[in-house]
DNA sequence: CGCCGAGTTGAACTGAATCAAGAAACGTGG
DNA sequence: CCACGTTTCTTGATTCAGTTCAACTCGGCG
């Protein structure tokens, strides 16, 4: 079976710091559907409360919203890691954010209804919830510094430091406005290097 | 005895979201430490491991950091509600973060080692844990998206908006630092109003 | 009084946006 | 395999929001 396969990668990920009980594995996993998808494709369409967690076993997600009819993407979701638009959860409004797939991809997603309630019966589960909004926020609160008080520059060569395939695999447009930056001003910062 | 009406403020401010047992709430309680505390007392130092996290009863404390010698403030943590430098707690490194009271305040303060042991032993201690930190989320990511894509001017307005106690109760070239602008040029919105 | 911190105002400067035009790269159908 | 349009990226000229640096005002307080 492929579940065996998937469930190695996707428990793999958290496993440094949560562990799950069997049982808790099993009920997680016969919850969440897998699907492979195509570049584009929409998973939570704008103006729609998020109501799924994702997986990206495959490939990448990014998080974007408009403004002034400008994209402005918010967040890249690599392989190996989970995604959702928690504000529109959180607080059950629409929040104007999308989430789409800039490759095809393998995703898993897992109805948050269903996770609530698993929190309520796996304490382990909760657990695993808590780190992953931990792990989330420390990622917030990075960008965060990187936005309030660095130059341009001193934004790119932070995202060469740390993602550097993400120059590889998204288009500049939607690089320089995950940066703050517009292309223009990004391909000058390219070139000057 | 004090500790009562403390227990109601401090409880109350998560209650419409977590129940906890009573065997949990006094056992939080009685690893709480109240303080009360001057103006300008330093809760973590520069280059300290965050190792605990601080409800403000009473009072007002900003989280902040230097860079190129300036003073940035990166939150505020008004009356009711929590704070912690959680990425130098959970990276186990000194992130250069500051926290440190603008008014005389008063302070429970709680040990994170203690909260770690009891999200173990107790799973609604845990779900407090995860329902602190998706409050916390949500509210770095309103920042992240201001700080993004607003203008100085927007973010001077949403500040007016949702928290305008804070102009009176905070000097001004902190809440420039804040809203990543200089002080002159915060100075020059404000009387363009 | 005179000093000191907090806030304001002015003038010059600058990093980045905007607007506009081209140049590459890419995919698709003939 | 080339011609086509489309998308992606670069380059240039101009404009503007916000910074910088410096001087000045105001209110409190020893």
């Amino acid at each position: 079976m492929t579940i065996t396969s998937n469930k190695i990668s996707f428990f793999d990920s958290i496993s440094p710091f949560v562990k799950l009980s069997s049982e808790s594995k099993n009920t997680l996993l016969s919850l969440m559907l897998k699907q492979e998808l195509q570049k584009g494709h929409v998973l939570v369409p704008t103006g729609n409360i998020c109501t799924h967690v994702y997986y990206i076993e495959k490939g990448l997600a990014r998080t974007f919203y408009i403004k002034d009819s400008k994209e402005i993407t918010e967040k890249f979701a690599l392989e190996n890691s989970f995604t959702c638009s928690i504000n529109s959860y959180v607080t059950q409004k629409a929040d104007g954010k999308q989430i789409e797939l800039l490759e095809p991809s393998t995703v898993w997603s897992l109805p948050y209804k269903k996770l609530e309630e698993l929190y309520d019966k796996y304490h382990d589960i909760e657990r695993m919830g808590r780190h992953l909004i931990t792990v989330e926020l420390t990622q917030v609160h990075k960008r965060l510094s990187s936005l309030q008080f660095m130059s341009a520059q001193e934004r790119y060569n932070d995202l060469i430091t740390y993602s550097p395939e993400l120059l590889q695999r998204v288009p500049l447009g939607i690089i320089s406005s995950y940066l703050g930056i517009t292309q223009e001003t990004l391909s000058r910062i390219r070139t000057k290097i």
